[in-house]
DNA sequence: CATGTTATGTTCTTGCCCGGAACAAAATGT
DNA sequence: ACATTTTGTTCCGGGCAAGAACATAACATG
């Protein structure tokens, strides 16, 4: 709760006007606006018309409804500005833009040699593309990121890479964050969460992770590395995890559990092939593979069930690996959740709903926590 | 974000700057808040002369501490609001009052017959201390109570008892909370957690109850029954648990695990006094009861690892049996706790610390959550 | 003990903000 | 053609916090 002087009192409702125009599904015109923000018709005039000289908005006429006088659409200004977004992936990497308002259009991508120096390689896309409207950008990794800067990909064999030594002084307002994260934060603000209050969000890739969504936003812990669920005891193995733990959840649920249960090659890429096939051959009623993914199912659903007992959600989102695991098997997910319940619970289960946004989670989520640091009072500053 | 005319602003201000008193450790002098809420002495002046004139708060002279002109103490006005705060414990309640700054007054307390009739019961002693100060009303339940009216509590076998139908309708403004997450969320308003960003509090009585604390909120569920830590397969139980579910956390830590491995006595009363015996007996060196109270302390380790990886607190707060545990363990509890994280969190370990609000922990979070429903704009609004 | 220093309180002015009222404008419906 | 509905526009008024200048009350210094 900041300090505010009427002076400031403009900014904050400018700031409350974009993200109107930023969070809702379509372009909105000014007089919904000027009701969803319960602000006079005077005001909402105003505002836009600042936001408009500011070169953040445009306004076209809008389609007539009714009866009653013609409002206009709000939309990004063509000169207003731009998020870029990045998703790093263990072998490739793609570059995106996000407009207000959310449209998303890749720019470019390309693979990596695995090592940090994927990060000099985007910096270059990033330059490639990059004109005056660029205002910040975002980055998804996949794996954890210490402090919004130190990186421990156990899969890339990266201990301690210190972000900072690898992005350029020359990059714009940058800010990094974990993949499975970002595509819950994508869920929750332009997904199947959208206006959920508490939910949790996984995505199920090689290994398990995920993220607590309160209001919208991702809770990122005291060192910006929550929601390593996969890394909790939930499923009773007893092996241990290349994270140093023993019996994590990801054990079990994941490729990673395909490919152990299957002998399958070592090497991420290989990896993901086996993955697929497995899916193949069940569906194809090849019964090992069904049981394979039956396990993943049944392990799946008790860690649900568990999380929900300490975290209440309203719905849990499942991405990744996750769309298939509940087309294939919801009913076992949900009655394993369900066992693991508290009694009391089982009445009101929380949902358990597939993604809606996709592959492209992480880029969206990178594109969103970009915009994040646009939509405040002290960049909008910048503005006027 | 709400909407905000000028006039909201004055509201916003009155507001921030009487949370400020309440929330400091000791009563603010009126430059100090000036300072801290970054306001002008000249605005200061005016927004306390206002809630001084509405009763609420109370200027006197301040001791001079050095050079300048000497300002004065705010103090709670002697006719401000009051909360009042009940405990309903298994077989007994406390009802207390907190004037605005968190000082806190027992008023009553009693036995109670294990039904709901505890509730008119309570009713009754509110209603004898009651005067037109009363402003709000908090009570701490040892349960989950869904959607902040219908109670689980197994225990006591109350399935589900809707508290609407047992609260009067002459009750002022009651809100209702589990007693663990109200002990948590006093640690972090007025304890050892003070000022954390993320934390996590566990209180360990019979089982174990928690709640995760965000900038000094407890987190709370879609359902309001967040918090269940207890409920989740984290140490490898083959057990089934009252609760429904299978190898919960708390059938090994907590006095029901002491309970259970002596074959003691069941009963409320006879397991509590149960649970002091063998804390006494392994001081006195007594190998059995030594050996429980390590398993305790492991077990509570690993559950504390485990979650740790899911939502990186700073600190850890533990309350109830946790205090001692803490005493005689601290070495144990840190060492399974540190073998159940992810390698890379090890060097920056969550703080593992013991609660300082003491046993008026859940009556003293019952009080801040009927404060906070008084330090708002709304009810403000009522006193001007 | 007189004077300077420091921190705070008080008063007044100024710039800004939002809401409300009244009116204008642009569409639909009858 | 005219009423109705919805939105845009203009102007005014009440209100807010900041800043400057001054007043005040303590301590510090010699």
């Amino acid at each position: 709760m900041a300090t505010m002087t009427s002076a400031d009192l403009r900014v904050h409702n400018r700031v409350r006007l974009l993200r109107a125009v930023h969070d809702a599904p379509a372009p909105p015109t000014r007089a919904s606006v000027a009701r969803r923000l319960a602000i006079g018709r005077n005001t909402a005039g105003t505002l836009v018309g600042e936001l408009e000289r500011a070169r953040l908005l445009r306004e076209v006429p809008a389609a007539s409804t009714g009866r009653g006088r013609p409002t206009t659409l709000l939309l990004p200004h063509p000169e207003g500005p731009l998020a870029f977004a990045v998703d790093v992936r263990e072998d490739s990497w793609t570059l995106a833009q996000m407009s207000l308002g959310g449209e998303l259009t890749e720019l470019e991508s390309g693979e990596h040699d695995r090592t940090p120096a994927v990060f000099t390689q985007v910096g270059e896309a990033v330059a490639r593309h990059a004109t005056d409207r660029l205002a910040a950008v975002g980055i998804a990794i996949a794996g954890p990121i210490r402090d919004g800067r130190r990186l421990h990909i156990s899969h890339l064999d990266w201990d301690e890479v210190d972000l900072d030594e690898h992005l350029d002084r020359a990059w714009p307002a940058t800010v990094v964050d974990n993949d499975a994260r970002l595509a819950g934060l994508a869920e929750a603000r332009r997904g199947v969460l959208r206006g959920v209050g508490t939910a949790m969000h996984f995505h199920i890739d090689f290994d398990i992770g995920g993220t607590l969504l309160l209001a919208g936003d991702a809770q990122t812990g005291a060192h910006n590395i929550a929601g390593e669920f996969g890394h909790m005891p939930l499923t009773g193995s007893p092996l241990r995890c290349m994270c140093g733990a023993v019996g994590c959840w990801s054990l079990d649920v994941g490729v990673n559990a395909l490919v152990r249960r299957f002998g399958g090659p070592p090497g991420y890429g290989a990896g993901r092939r086996l993955g697929r096939e497995v899916l193949r051959r069940a569906a194809e009623g090849d019964a090992a593979a069904a049981s394979a993914i039956d396990d993943n199912a049944v392990a799946l659903g008790r860690g649900l069930g568990a999380l929900s007992n300490a975290l209440d959600p309203e719905a849990i989102g499942l991405s990744g690996l996750g769309v298939e695991l509940i087309r294939l098997r919801r009913g076992l997910i949900e009655e394993t959740c369900a066992a693991g319940l508290m009694a009391f619970r089982r009445a009101e289960a929380p949902r358990i709903v597939a993604g809606t946004v996709g592959e492209i989670g992480p880029l969206t989520g990178a594109a969103e926590i970009a915009f994040d640091a646009v939509l405040t009072p002290e960049w909008l500053r910048t503005r006027f």
